[in-house]
DNA sequence: CAATTCATGCAATGGTATTGCATTGTTAGC
DNA sequence: GCTAACAATGCAATACCATTGCATGAATTG
């Protein structure tokens, strides 16, 4: 069995052509992908069914989601030892307000944060806009 | 002059029924408000102007952003010093996923984050999800 | 007061996210 | 293998939210 079918079936999600060709391409590419970028390069296949994969894929801990408030969700592969229902990346997406590429800073931990007495937290994402490495100077 | 002119003006922002109206509500219920809330109270008024206003309030400095990444975006007073187009807002945010309420946690300092190298930021936002005070138990 | 700039109201549009439903494909029990 | 149950797909439709255009009215400035 190959590396694509392996995650696929590892995660509790049914081998089908479409989730093959998503999730090869997110492998291969290792980017952050929208739904829009996902259709232009899929152009025979199915807009929905293109979203109802990337649905699947987050929620059964394949890939996660990134908001930048600025244009659609994007989506990027769980590096992490993600479950269905439970991510833990514990990384910051930067987003270049240059060159407006969005990226997940995997080498940077995201810093302990205490919260006040009587919350507990499920989820914390970071989300940082500047200026990436290549728009420098 | 009362408090509310004072603001606007000092904030280079003309003083219009609509935005005298905006932010004392904003600082009388001190919370995270949308723009589907404010049209709801504020029925006579038009939600495009209502829009325009929390764009100028935001821009100017006077209230920042919140995207909680299922609803519209919301919006919180600035408690710290901004001005216009610089925001220094660096408290994270909190959503509950029980009762829905989104919050600022001002007594939250957001941690020092080291970027690596080549990289530079403008912007850093944190979003937590988790069950609020209210909600634990 | 005249010229200009700004704010408002209403209509229209753009874009993304989401659902319904009929059809097709896959799985699992018999 | 056959059939019932279940899941995935494709297409259409809808729901929201965000944003813009334009005509009108109000405020400001010199
Ligand atoms: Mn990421
Ligand atoms: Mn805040
Ligand atoms: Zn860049
Ligand atoms: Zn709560």
């Amino acid at each position: 069995m190959n590396r694509i079918d392996a995650i696929l079936q590892q995660k509790s999600v049914r081998i089908t052509p479409m989730r093959q060709l998503v999730l090869k391409h997110f492998l291969q590419e290792d980017a952050v992908l929208g739904l829009n970028e996902l259709e232009e390069t899929f152009q025979k296949s199915d807009r929905i069914t293109i979203y109802r994969t990337l649905k699947t894929f987050e929620e059964k801990g394949i890939i996660h989601s990134i908001q930048n408030g600025v244009s659609e969700v994007k989506y990027a592969l769980c590096k992490e030892h993600c479950e269905e229902q439970h991510h833990i990346d514990r990384h910051p997406h930067f987003h270049c307000l240059v060159c407006g590429s969005i990226e997940c800073l995997e080498s940077v931990l995201l810093p302990p944060t205490i919260l006040p007495q009587g919350y507990s937290a499920s989820e914390i994402k970071m989300n940082i806009k500047g200026r990436c490495k290549k728009c420098q100077g």
